[in-house]
DNA sequence: GAGTTTGAAACT
DNA sequence: CAGTTTCAAACTC
């Protein structure tokens, strides 16, 4: 298959805030994402640096913008049951950890109730 | 393709 | 810090 690598559709937040896949993945849109008012490309650098420090600034170890921690990935997932790439870690194909606070969780999160598989 | 569901990010 | 809203994507039909 194709996928465009950077598909991404916002059409409110400028692709300036970490709703934005592009913008969270610390990645540049292209001309196959489908985002309107896009400042996440060459011309905005200003703004997305700024951007970025404020989401660094709120998420502190979520952006990599520091790398010297290791991205905490957790979610809190319900009804997906980390089962679906709803959840982050199931998106990125890694198993929950004791810090998710995911519910019903079938991805491997330690003690909660279900039958975990280890790799 | 349109509409619903979902969890995360943002806001209050 | 907790609850609510907003958002774009994943999902379903």
């Amino acid at each position: 298959m194709h996928p465009q690598r950077h598909g991404c559709k916002c059409s409110k937040i400028g692709c300036l805030k970490l709703y934005c896949e592009c913008f969270s993945r610390g990645r540049a849109c292209t001309k196959h994402c489908s985002c309107t008012c896009c400042h996440n490309k060459p011309g905005h650098e200003k703004e997305i640096m700024d951007a970025k420090m404020l989401a660094n600034y709120r998420h502190p170890g979520t952006f990599k913008g520091v790398p010297a921690y290791v991205p905490v990935r957790k979610c809190t997932c319900k009804k997906s049951e980390c089962r679906k790439k709803y959840c982050e870690c199931f998106s990125a194909g890694l198993k929950c950890t004791e810090f998710c606070e995911c519910k019903g969780c079938k991805n491997g999160h330690p003690g909660a109730g279900d039958d975990n598989m280890e790799e």
